[in-house]
DNA sequence: CTGCATCCATAATGATACTG
DNA sequence: CAGTATCATTATGGATGCAG
């Protein structure tokens, strides 16, 4: 199976990439990437790190990403049992450009919020 | 008014940076700021090119893009009228770095099709 | 502990028709 | 042309119960 020669494109609306684009960008989909940045996490340590996700939420979402092989879910059957979440080499490369992303937006907020509060002000 | 002092995190769950990055990183909001790159575009002009976006959603996206201080929009009040969009300095800087996000993921999607198409296989 | 299944309430999205 | 209004559909979120 190849896909080596063909073009995705996000712009074009049945785009395979649409659906990837979707999950990746999601709320949660960026948070939980950038949040496995920095190694390998338990269920329960991701969430307590997304602050405000829903467990059925957290789990939808690493099971999409790890259906787009961004993510690598790995259990140990012990008692009580033990799942760990982890990058692969693509979702690495895709969570480094979304904390970049992040980064610039945090450093925007001063700027957004100035523009939020003239634009409300004016209505 | 100054923010300057503040620290922004995506992270926490009720920092003000999570609508604007949820605006940002919407399925329609990635596409029309980085639709919006190469210069100044109508309404109609980004509908076409934002292929599958409806009239609503564009409209609602462009208003909150507009809001956060990331896309200027101009009204000519003309019959018929006519309506520009723009990016400000900050939605080019952010336009930028999702540019750089589509292509990598873009570049990503043949071993992401493969990963899809083992993972599906295997259920 | 790590989750999946289910039910319910609410919010986001989309299709369509209509207006200045 | 550039939207708004309306209604139908879908996605998301919270709560609870249960299983390996």
């Amino acid at each position: 199976m190849s896909f080596e020669e063909l073009v995705f494109d996000v712009f074009a609306r049945n785009c395979t990439s649409r659906p990837v684009m979707d999950t990746v960008a999601s709320r949660w989909g960026i948070l939980s990437l950038v949040a496995l940045q920095d190694g390998t996490h338990r269920f329960n340590e991701l969430r307590r790190r997304v602050d405000g996700v829903s467990e059925k939420m957290l789990s939808q979402t690493l099971h999409a990403l790890e259906r787009d092989g961004l993510v690598l879910r790995t259990v140990q059957s012990t008692i009580p049992p033990r799942v760990e979440y982890s990058l692969t080499d693509a979702g690495r490369r895709i969570a480094t450009k979304l904390t970049e992303l992040i980064e610039l937006l945090e450093a925007s907020m001063p700027d957004i919020s100035v523009a939020q509060a003239r634009y409300d002000e004016a209505r």
